[in-house]
DNA sequence: TATGAATGAGCGTTCATTCAT
DNA sequence: AATGAATGAACGCTCATTCAT
């Protein structure tokens, strides 16, 4: 009956969602008001409440996508089948190469906005960061796991913290990239990383 | 003859600047108020106004603090008369101490606002941030450099990216510090990181 | 050749203009938006503007149709063959009977908020409801009237005065009605007025 | 301290609050922005949320202000000396008086307003409403049992009913009041009523 | 110097109305 | 004839800033 197709309400949906995270981006969530977020959609701005009821449930959106796709840079490397520090090599490197891909900018900034979003709304908005954060440690902290059960990582190293130290290292090397931009060499901090982690094999101590 | 002496002005300049800390880090920048600000320091709205000529140069008076906090933790750790290698481990424990000290959450959250808003404006804020990073980075060279010379960290090092490494993980570490709160272990990042350090020694392939 | 006969189109006119009276009465006239009055009658919200050419000519429409409704229930009570104060006791039964009747609240309340319209705009709205009432008052000052030509209301009685009275008692019942509900005993009114008539007879003082 | 004393903010108050009914009565509830009530009250339009925190707030506190009018109206003539039914004749006086004041329209305006209200929300604004009908109707039925007490009135007539048609009748001079102005003579309905009063007097039938 | 009442621009949101399909 | 996505003007409300006192 309808012209108008499931197929293009997600497509505007979907287009709006990207306005908003870009003009998100930009200028920053507060500052950026629905009339812009329209704009860049190429609406006009009572248009957007058709597909999203509020600002705050278009930001929750934004931010979802960001956890997800965050999520989604760690996670597509794990299928490997080297050597578990080979494999911890490989999800640090789609990691950092995630850092200097397109859009890496804009995903960043919006990451720190939900950061703080998140610490000001802890239980709404903390819960799924905070779950997201932890999942990335496990995944990790299982990997080393795995290398110190074959040996390659000393048994006496905390997995958790090395987990936790990892990821520590790429969020940092994102925060630095956004303030001092291609003045930091992020793959040399990799390098540097995984120069270090043959020092945490069982011979050495 | 003016009963108002300078002191005093200072003094409300400073209480201002400190109510705005709290207020910020509390609320948000944007949402928090004019008038909470004064609240907060005991003066009517308006008094504000005598001391700082808007609520951005109050902001950016607070942002300038941040910075500089952030640049003396790191740097009063310095004056030691260790070996490079344990004056590196002292300037972090100094860092990694600062993490849980108290008002930590309020200055790393002052911390991520200031950044955002440095991206947002590299010009005029991002300037100050850059400069604090690379000084900090460039601190951390030096002592790494003094290492290398020493022979406690092999020459082919890069020292650049080991000394943007140490501080990419130090910022990670607030970061999951401010979501994960207490069950993230700093102390055991900083660990394992002084543990991977003789990993980079000369003997070490 | 067109499948939509006239009488179709009628039947949809008459469908919207339900769908509106239960809407305005239920949540009030501007609290209404078109949507719901399509809604309620089964269309879309564009639809309704090939019936009535905006809101304001629909509201118009659901007006005119309660003062058409609020008349009949005077006037059919009319053409009985008693004596007069019987004729005056039968519309008054009719009248009462009407507010406990079902739909009632409904025509009260649009009642109400057409009187509120009608003050607002006394030369277009107003005009109808003014001749609804002045057509109401001179129909019961007829039968008063009659009741004084044959002697069963004093002739020094006023007329119009009573009628006035009868009318007003009707219109505040209904105000009662509808804010205190069930609790308010319409019936014990009519029969108090009812037991009052005839202390008008000539022979009272 | 303050410049502004309390008898100044007050005299706010009741300055936007006579704007605001003058407004609401004129205009219409929704039809009313609160520019046009700052504007009437000489103010812009933030000012007013100094004094009410919202438009529902001011609005409520019209009604209130309206409820406690129409009560005053009908208690002030209570504390008379005179036989019961002339009491009855002094309220009443009292009341339809106060139908041909100055400022009676816009009160009986906002009546009408309040209890389309107090219908919508019967729990919030219809309690207070249903409070005042009741405490009238039983103040009145007061008066009309101690005129049984003394023989001026039938034990047999139904006091409550009574005083409800009394009530009715003087909601509905009202409403005629307000729709068909000073062609409607409310001064000749007291006059009925009185008249009528006596119809009810033991000896009668 | 300090106050806090007032301003007024700007935002998120709603909804009567239009029009391509 | 009917749909419903889109428009755009308007509203309630907030708050940085000003200024008479």
């Amino acid at each position: 009956m309808t012209k108008v197709t499931q197929a293009h309400i997600d497509a505007r949906t979907e287009e709006i969602l990207g306005a908003a995270m870009k003009t998100f981006a930009c200028k920053g969530v507060v500052d950026t008001t629905m009339q812009e977020i329209a704009a860049e959609a190429g609406l006009s701005a009572g248009a957007i409440y058709r597909y999203y009821p509020s600002k705050e449930h278009l930001l929750r959106a934004v931010f979802a996508d960001c956890t997800q796709q965050n999520q989604a840079t760690f996670e597509q490397a794990v299928a490997g089948t080297d050597s578990p520090c080979e494999a911890i090599g490989d999800v640090g490197r789609a990691a950092w190469a995630k850092l200097k891909s397109e859009g890496s900018q804009e995903e960043l900034i919006l990451s720190l906005e939900s950061t703080l979003a998140a610490v000001r709304q802890p239980e709404e908005l903390g819960a799924e960061r905070r779950e997201m954060l932890n999942a990335l440690i496990e995944m990790l902290e299982g990997l080393i796991q795995e290398a110190q059960a074959s040996g390659e990582i000393d048994v006496g190293v905390d997995g958790r913290a090395l987990a936790t130290t990892l990821l520590a290292c790429h969020l940092g090397s994102g925060l630095l990239l956004l303030q001092l931009g291609d003045s930091v060499d992020t793959d040399a901090v990799f390098s540097v990383l995984m120069r270090m982690l043959p020092g945490l094999a069982p011979q050495a101590t």
